[in-house]
DNA sequence: CAAAGTTATGAACATATGTTCATGTAAAAA
DNA sequence: TTTTTACATGAACATATGTTCATAACTTTG
């Protein structure tokens, strides 16, 4: 039988979860984990979405240790640092949920 | 390659990562792991909450279907129901995050 | 059937989160 | 060196979420 999680543990676990837990993230990450690297621009047009927007969720992500970023020229290219969460997400991928 | 998520998994897949991500929810399911059934009244001692906070939060955790419940006398026991939220609990227990 | 034990519920409140909008900053191009 | 392109930032706002408190509902026991 294995540990019962401890306190710290319990705080990290839902403190990335709660990182991770919206749309948008999601297709972002999901978006990263196909890629390696991408412009905020891409992945504002590949998601359909707003410039200032994408750059919120982006900085968000980055802040709390979920991505990384680089500039190169007038581009910043993002990509995935935490390697735990894609594979979250295929966990995930065919869940069955009580949407109401 | 992969096919890339269509909008109804990542809402789904996002909508479930909302639900679990919480401290005391992830100690419940944390729980509801190691012992297949408990009652409120055990889950409520043994993490150290409150009836009615914890009450709520089994509320949620069925209504959304990560949880089911059965009563048995006076008692109500809860028990897992979407088996892949401890497989994520598990990937994410030694993540490393930047907390600040 | 009244009392005690166990759990649920709803209102009220405080706080957190997501979004938009306007503007700022940095690099490259003209 | 002005303009353009790419991205970040902060304020303001609306909405969602977590918690507490009081009380209700259900089940067993006396």
């Amino acid at each position: 039988m294995e540990e019962q999680l401890d306190n710290e543990r319990v705080e990290k676990i839902a403190f990335v979860l709660k990182t991770v837990a919206h749309p948008m993230r999601v297709g972002i990450i999901d978006l990263l984990n196909r890629n390696e690297k991408m412009s905020v621009n891409d992945i504002t047009v590949y998601l359909g979405l707003e410039q200032s927007l994408t750059s919120h969720h982006l900085a968000n992500l980055k802040m709390k240790g979920v991505l990384g970023s680089k500039r190169n020229g007038k581009n910043i290219f993002y990509f995935l640092k935490m390697k735990e969460v894609p594979q979250i997400i295929k966990i995930l991928e065919d869940v069955k949920v009580n949407v109401f």
